[in-house]
DNA sequence: CGCCAGATTGACT
DNA sequence: GTCAATCTGGCGG
């Protein structure tokens, strides 16, 4: 697959739950020590602010919590249960949220991303959101990068038109809202485990 | 400073 | 299916 354009920032100006629908078979695309590692965007996941339970901006002021207000289509690195999780920063003009990237289709420096996860069975290497970090080398280095400027390690690219769509209730989180918002590539055998 | 929840994963019965 | 290792950010003292 030939590399896109970058999608410009006001693709993140928009609810999050769109662009999480949107950036399905969108490509991220990262670039370390020279080689580029890229993977099609299989399984997204939205969140809000303060009113969704689930969100990190929910009853906490902290610098993660205050970057879902801020400024839109950069990367929002933080840890959970010792991995790192990638989402960008999307919402309306004066909202808040952001789009968790839960699983990915790998289509470009595999054999590297096989080294970083230290497996090579391509089907486990980006299919979960601490998964694909580890498999790309995502980590605080990239906290806060704009997403959609040529020179960033870490760029969201156009890729293929997906059509078979599917929706559910969010993945492993506690209190979730009761509109689904996890969002995946129907046939996809990239995407993460449970349902 | 100490404590601990958590948007996870991999190993195991 | 169950379970615990994992480690950072955020908050209380």
């Amino acid at each position: 697959m030939r590399m896109g354009r970058i999608l410009p920032q006001d693709f993140y100006a928009r609810d999050p739950a769109l662009v999480a629908m949107n950036l399905l078979g969108k490509v991220l695309c990262r670039v370390l020590r020279g080689i580029i590692l890229a993977g099609v965007i299989v399984e997204t996941e939205a969140y809000y602010g303060e009113t969704d339970p689930a969100s990190r901006a929910y009853r906490s002021r902290g610098d993660i919590a205050m970057m879902l207000y801020g400024d839109v289509g950069r990367a929002l690195v933080y840890g959970v249960h010792g991995k790192w999780l990638f989402n960008v920063v999307a919402h309306e003009p004066h909202g808040s949220g952001g789009v968790l990237i839960r699983a990915l289709e790998p289509i470009r420096g595999v054999e590297m991303m096989k080294k970083l996860r230290k497996i090579d069975d391509l089907l486990k290497l980006t299919n979960g959101p601490g998964r694909l970090t580890e498999a790309m080398d995502i980590n605080k280095n990239l906290h806060k990068k704009p997403v959609y400027l040529n020179s960033s390690e870490i760029t969201i690219r156009e890729g293929r038109k997906e059509e078979n769509i599917a929706r559910s209730f969010r993945i492993g989180v506690t209190k979730d809202l009761d509109i689904p918002l996890r969002f995946y590539v129907k046939n996809s055998r990239f995407v993460s485990v449970r349902a």
